[in-house]
DNA sequence: ACAAACTTTCATTTATTTTTGAAAATTCAG
DNA sequence: CTGAATTTTCAAAAATAAATGAAAGTTTGT
């Protein structure tokens, strides 16, 4: 298999498997681009290599910056932006769990909480089943949410270990 | 806040959250109403509740189905099927944790690995950062994998653990 | 075997999401 | 300040995903 040809299909898998996970199909092509690119890419690569509109690029590549997979780069003595995508994959993944958790879990933590307040009575079958579901899903999105913290908090001290050993 | 209301928040939300995970809207909220409903309910019951078609609440409750996440149940003397939700959320986690990772980890490794199998040039800047992102999501989902697996076991023989005490 | 009760299918319609591209806004060198 | 280069916006169009409901299929009691 050649390098073009591996190249098209990762960027068309890593697109569908995004559509699965309710990441639209254009902002995971671009990061998978972006991933497998060596050099910073402008938006006008972007355009070209995945045959999208400007209006779509320039949309997901900001959104990408939002999720913070995706940098800016100044390149001296060029007008264009330029962007480059982290490329450690650990890295990602513990950006990508970090977002999530902000913008899903937490919200939902935040609704459960509030459910979780209803008046009734508890010898109501249905009271009751309600709010056994709702405190079973509290105890389980509390306990997720200090597994990912300490997922994350210990990807951070790898990487602080791993800068502190390139400036030893 | 009254049950009745906390409810249809709980299915709205439920249902919200679902299509940021790729999971069609409908299904989500019969899942929710399902995990609410002390008693087995009737493919009618989910129409009427959820106000969706015949056609809809059939095919999402299949779905839950093959997800593992509903199961029929057989009320003696009934003609119609009842359907009834598993309820112990870290089961439900679980039991999606292996159906996505059957689903979408496992096909996406296969290809990663046809992928890391490209001929070329290591010397090529471009060569090596696609045979090093593959090589790094290679390893990552490796990882993952097996860390997945100890997740399912470990709930698998909590659940045995505490079926033996039952019995005991 | 019949027919009523119930379930499943699927072509069509509807809703939602994504993409486009031209116009507006911004940036920056001279 | 000017204007060309570049980026951003957003209304409209296109593509995709989901829902409908009638018809076909299946099951079950008599």
């Amino acid at each position: 298999m050649k390098l073009s040809e591996a190249k098209q299909q990762f960027i068309a898998s890593w697109g569908a498997f995004g559509t699965h996970w309710g990441i639209n199909r254009t902002m995971a092509q671009v990061h998978a681009l972006l991933l497998v690119s060596p050099d910073p890419l402008t938006q006008d690569d972007v355009m070209e290599q995945l045959s999208v509109s400007r209006g779509n690029a320039n949309m997901n590549i900001r959104e990408l910056i939002d999720w913070g997979l995706v940098d800016r780069v100044i390149v001296p003595g060029e007008r264009k932006e330029y962007f480059s995508a982290e490329k450690d994959i650990w890295k990602v993944a513990t950006q990508i769990i970090k977002e999530r958790k902000k913008r899903e879990l937490d919200p939902m933590l935040k609704l459960i909480n509030q459910l979780s307040t209803i008046e009734g009575d508890k010898k109501d079958k249905e009271t009751k089943a309600f709010i056994d579901t709702i405190n079973g899903i509290k105890k389980f999105g509390e306990q997720a949410d200090r597994t990912l913290d300490t997922m994350i908090k210990s990807e951070e001290s790898w990487f602080l270990s791993t800068m502190l050993k390139l400036f030893k």
